[in-house]
DNA sequence: CGGTAGACTTGGGCGG
DNA sequence: TAGCCCCAAGTCTACC
């Protein structure tokens, strides 16, 4: 998604208008973001109550009123829409699923141009099955500096890679990876397991540190990202490393490197993030 | 099991 | 300009 900051935006721009609000018919215009036939993901949704607005990670979740949840997960380029009453304005460009809600409360879009994204129905227990395989929420209490520590010591995946893996730590994506890792002066390629514990500390609080201040900032607009009224994030100006490449480090002036890791970029500045 | 490369899909930009 | 171009917030699979 949109990684962690972006999915929390969202829940939080979905709370007033869709809390307690009734789902009067569903339209699916892509099945293929769905994992059930469209008929049944519409039958399954309709005439149910959004109880609880809420993320797992980069995960959005809305809890039904019969406590299912909707699962959704925006992919590369999903998003999340409100539309008033009245649905003013120009139409979504790539809808992918309609949920026009009872009352004149207008409708929940999911608009998805590239249609990585998914949406899941899950009962409560497949929901907490589900929530079990994913790691520690970053923000939370049980992602703690000595529990990371012991996470980077049982891997010899370079860090950048590690971040990305969801069952090791929910929500970090590339953009996110990238710039904690320059935070902590930790470079991305590193082999976790080679990393000391004062290593561990740092990355931690510069994990909990960049995520805070992007979830302040309404997230990282690149090009697809929009909050839940359709606004885009703030944070892109504030990123250190993640697309600068070429451009003098803000700390030292040295020239921030771009270079391939597992198909993906990886940003970083040779003079600040030295390898252990 | 751990780690990596490619596939999936569409659109924007001309580089990193 | 246009291209068996390049790149992109993610995740799943195959394969070593």
């Amino acid at each position: 998604m949109p990684e962690l900051p972006e999915a929390e935006t969202i829940a939080r721009g979905l709370r007033e208008p869709l809390t307690g609000a009734s789902v009067d018919r569903v339209a699916v215009i892509h099945a293929d973001v769905l994992d059930l036939e469209a008929e049944d993901f519409a039958g399954r949704l309709r005439g149910s109550r959004f109880e609880a607005i809420g993320r797992r990670g980069k995960n959005l979740v809305l809890r039904l009123a019969d406590s299912r949840r909707l699962v959704v997960n925006l992919g590369m380029s999903g998003r999340l829409l409100m539309r008033g009453p009245g649905a003013g304005g120009p139409p979504p460009t790539h809808p992918a699923v309609y949920f026009h809600l009872q009352g004149g409360l207008g409708s929940l879009v999911y608009h998805d141009v590239r249609r990585f994204g998914r949406l899941s129905l899950h009962s409560a227990k497949e929901y907490a099955a589900w929530s079990a395989t994913l790691g520690p929420e970053p923000l939370g209490p049980e992602f703690t500096a000595v529990a990371l520590e012991r996470g980077l010591r049982s891997s010899a995946t370079p860090l950048r890679s590690w971040l990305l893996d969801q069952r090791r730590v929910a929500g970090v994506g590339n953009i996110y990876a990238n710039e904690a890792a320059f935070l902590a002066r930790i470079d991305p390629r590193a082999r976790t397991n080679s990393l000391d514990a004062d290593a561990a500390r740092r990355l931690h609080r510069a994990i909990r540190r960049v995520l805070s201040e992007a979830i302040d900032a309404r997230g990282t607009t690149l090009r697809d990202y929009r909050t839940a009224q359709g606004w885009e994030g703030e944070y892109g100006a504030k990123l250190q490393v993640y697309g600068r490449a070429g451009e003098p480090c803000p700390r030292c002036a040295e020239p921030i490197v771009r270079e391939v890791l597992s198909n993906r970029s990886v940003f970083f500045c040779p003079r600040c993030q030295p390898a252990p």
